[in-house]
DNA sequence: CACTTGACCTGTCCGC
DNA sequence: TGCGGACAGGTCAAGT
């Protein structure tokens, strides 16, 4: 799935596109995706105005004017794409990228009055979406246990260092992807980090020292910043709300290089596993 | 509690 | 060209 910067990028586009635009219909294809029962989503999504769009760590809030929200996890392959009345025009430049919709892997489609549209396609149907009074959303396990958002102004190595603790044991790798540690790292930006701080992703966090620890809370960052204004990073599933792509994988120093030179030393970069995850290192910049 | 592994799904790619 | 297996940007619920 889409990682914190391709959920960023996706919230900027939806925040662009939809707020002010009024609900008028919701179909979902099984339960699995929408699990809302369908006097919640009369009473509380349809007839309603969009006030706000916001994130935290994946997860997309859309606030809605009847005080409910809906809560959105794209997981691995998840889409939110909005289709306005542009969309389908002769040689529109995204026509290419986002074929009509809905698709066969379609699973919301919320149809705006204006007559445009907003779809939640989701190849490998892990994600989801659902409707919740926007004031419980803080109180939600997810919101409780999640770690802090690595961008903000008011994080510092210290207390990233500190999240850590926690997770002594496990390798370095695993703990990054922990979302109750820090908010928002998946596979690209763990590996992409951790070869810009050199440390090698099978490390037990007990041995990284604290000039290691520093490297690598500045070297996510950078990574991220850099991917967030990048528009994100893309395979093929993933777009954002205009349906295009990202460009963060031009950028990418490790992940998805496999064979080719570090863009560091030369030596060649490999793949391995690592807490069940494809993984790329260099591996001479990145021992053990 | 912390840690690891398999499960959830569909589609694609790679080797035989 | 077909088929099997591995794999894909993420969590969860189980097991130890």
């Amino acid at each position: 799935m889409p990682e914190l910067p391709e959920v960023e990028t996706v919230r900027r586009g939806l925040s662009r596109l939809i707020i002010g635009k009024v609900v008028e219909r919701e179909t979902h294809d099984t339960p699995k995706g929408f699990p809302n029962s369908t006097s919640d989503v009369v009473e509380f999504l349809l007839g309603a105005s969009i006030i706000d769009v916001r994130r935290r760590a994946k997860v997309l809030m859309i606030d809605l004017s009847s005080g409910y929200s809906l809560l959105i996890h794209l997981k691995m392959t998840g889409q939110l794409v909005f289709v306005g009345e542009t969309r389908f025009g002769a040689g529109h430049p995204n026509d290419s990228l986002v074929n009509e919709l809905p698709d066969k892997s379609t699973r919301v489609t919320l149809t705006f009055t204006d007559g445009t549209a907003l779809f939640f396609n989701d190849q490998r149907k892990f994600g989801w979406v659902r409707l919740m009074p926007t004031i419980e959303i803080p109180n939600i396990d997810f919101m409780q246990k999640v770690g802090p958002e690595p961008l903000s102004d008011s994080f510092t190595a210290k207390e990233f260092m500190q999240r850590f603790t926690r997770r002594a044991k496990t390798n370095i790798k695993a703990a990054l992807l922990d979302q109750s540690v820090v908010a928002g790292v998946g596979n690209i930006y763990a590996d992409e980090s951790l070869w810009g701080a050199k440390i090698h992703p099978s490390r037990l966090v007990g041995t990284i020292t604290e000039q290691e620890f520093t490297t690598l809370f500045h070297e996510l960052r950078e990574v991220m910043n850099l991917a967030v204004e990048k528009g994100g990073s893309s395979n093929h599933t993933y777009v954002n709300a205009e349906g295009k792509k990202g460009s963060y994988m031009d950028f990418a120093r490790v992940f998805r290089r496999e064979g080719l030179p570090c863009p560091r030393c030369g030596t060649t970069i490999e793949k391995l596993r690592v807490a069940g995850r494809g993984t790329h290192i260099c591996p001479f910049c990145q021992q053990l």
